[in-house]
DNA sequence: AAATTTATCGAAAGCGCTTTCGGTGAAATG
DNA sequence: CATTTCACCGAAAGCGCTTTCGATAAATTT
């Protein structure tokens, strides 16, 4: 490998030209900038990626967070899909990421102490609540930060249009004659959930629908097995729903678990539409009808805003709200009187 | 956030104690060590990982490289949950991971030289096939390895028992009465299709079971859409098989969703068995029978082989085969007169 | 021919840290 | 009391690179 030294003793030139010959200098002479060149690739040198960072403070990696809170670590299908679109983009300006947790060499540590250490150029954080401590350190610090699924103003944002999700899919319910229209929700401390309820409730109440007691049900953190035992519940209403819109596509598969497990069927007797799209929903029975968003817009709008940030060298707080589509499979149906 | 120089200013000692007291040298009394450490706390002091690793030519990175053959990235959720676990083990011994490619501002280069640029104390890869240049280039290199889910001599690997997989499922389906017993494979590429292939292949030798012609079928890379055209090639067949061995879940939920749409039931009509017990699996229409893979296992077994080899200093070729468990759910049954 | 630009290069300092090695004064030994 | 040991500390070099600033020689201008 080598270093600038070795080129420099074989070229016969000081690390000084050396350097500005691989960094494209003007005052190096174009004779000399090729034999350089030409000696590097012979010897296959490579730049010490640390070495240049010490040097220049730029350290082209950027940190990601997750939340630990909701223990699905990169596991989970739709961000998952998320931090790919944003590694790509990313990728392609030259940033590597790296995945720092809150434990460094024996030491606890925060992830805004971890990411100092590593001297990230940025920070993405995904998968969150609002009220993680860690989340909101990092927030504050001055490092560039943009984050993905949750509604702040105090720094970049991008997440989906949750509310027009929620009002797309209580109206496709209504359209198909539904007017029993329960939602299992996400928990309240989650943004996405929360203005999915919103949109929830906005279309209910425009479409003149009452929301029964009982028919709002919180479904924890997204699991299929939340959704399942939230569709329980449901299913021991007195007035059983005919359709439920549900705030994420676990959540409507264990749903619809819960469904089939009573003996019924969907979307005969239950109409059920999901949230997310995750790549399940096309082969699960029936294939599920959700509000798809847009992991690859999501990822890549999250990336430029990173990055716009990290170039500028100052810190901007956009909202970047990504719009959803319903989309339309087997799992809802036309109410059946 | 401030260096040892400020620290050594404020302390009134020089930064080489500074360094020490930090460092836990012997040589530095515990009453100035104490007022150190001290001050390093109040300043929020944190050490510059790239000045570190520049010094002491241990950077406490670990590569990680997706093969770009088949594009899933880090969206499959059997590499994912691989992914996953090495995360955690590595972690909690103070690594962190970064995810390379083959682009380094504008420079296209090899995934090696990207590490090298690096300067990682250790490489895994995952998601791979033999014959990528570059995975050859990384086992070529001296850099500590560990490949995932390949066979090889040259490198420690760590993959599942895949022979015994192929063999439990095809008993289990020859204990269900079942006779003509297709194979779904993925590609000859892949070392883990082969090896089911094989594994498939001797129980059926060992049953005195016949593979007619057209049984045994390439499935590509294992996606769903791959897999069902594979089943609907096994339902043209003229002696259609009355069970299927598909050698990964996505595959197998694809091969499902053939046969239903073939007007056919699993498993009444067919049944199915798939490998990796993904976590859809046990939530698809019928639940899938599968062999499951322990990703827990393997991620595991991996940080610990590659961790050896960092800390050790030297290269080790280990072959660690993690056990499989067959996992009966409901896309098996008795087969039906 | 003298004065001024221009092109090309290198010395040196600095980025923040580790580590070797030698130097103190105090304590222990004879 | 002289000598050896020991505990504690710091100077300095080095890790590989960037960048400022000055130096030199050649080219240009007057």
């Amino acid at each position: 490998m080598g270093t600038i030294y070795d080129l420099a003793k074989i070229t016969g030139f000081s690390i000084t030209t050396v350097s500005k010959a691989l960094n494209n200098y003007s005052d190096v002479s174009e004779k000399t900038k090729a034999k350089i060149v030409q000696a590097a690739a012979d010897m296959g040198y490579l730049p010490n990626a640390h070495a240049q960072s010490l040097s220049t403070k730029r350290s082209w990696t950027i940190g990601v967070m997750f939340s630990e809170a909701n223990e699905v670590g990169m596991m989970h299908p739709f961000f998952n899909a998320i931090i790919e679109s944003f590694r790509k983009a990313t990728e392609q300006q030259g940033y590597d990421l790296i995945f720092a947790s809150r434990n460094l060499r024996n030491r606890d540590m925060s992830y805004l102490e971890h990411f100092q250490h590593r001297a990230v150029d940025g920070i993405v954080v995904i998968c969150s609540d609002q009220m993680d401590k860690h989340v909101q350190q990092l927030i504050q610090s001055s490092i560039p930060i943009v984050v993905v699924d949750m509604d702040s103003t105090d720094c970049s944002v991008v997440f989906s249009d949750n509310l027009s999700g929620g009002t797309l899919a209580v109206n496709h319910l209504y359209e198909l004659g539904h007017r029993l229209i329960a939602h299992i929700a996400g928990d309240m401390t989650i943004d996405a959930g929360l203005a999915r309820i919103e949109g929830y409730k906005q279309a209910m109440d425009r479409l003149a629908l009452p929301i029964p007691d009982g028919y709002l049900i919180n479904g924890g953190f997204f699991s299929v097995e939340e959704g399942k035992q939230a569709m329980q519940t449901l299913l021991a209403l007195p007035k059983r729903p005919t359709a439920v819109f549900v705030a994420g596509d676990q959540m409507a598969i264990g749903a619809m678990e819960a469904i089939h497990e009573a003996g019924l069927r969907v979307p005969q007797d239950i109409s059920v539409v999901g949230y997310d799209d995750i790549e399940m929903s096309k082969y699960v029975t029936p294939k599920l009808t959700t509000v798809r968003q847009d992991t690859e817009q999501i990822g890549q709008h999250a990336a430029n805003l990173l990055i716009e940030q990290i170039v500028n060298k100052r810190r901007v707080m956009t909202t970047d709200i990504i719009p959803v589509d319903l989309i339309v499979r087997q799992s809802t149906g036309p109410v059946t009187p």
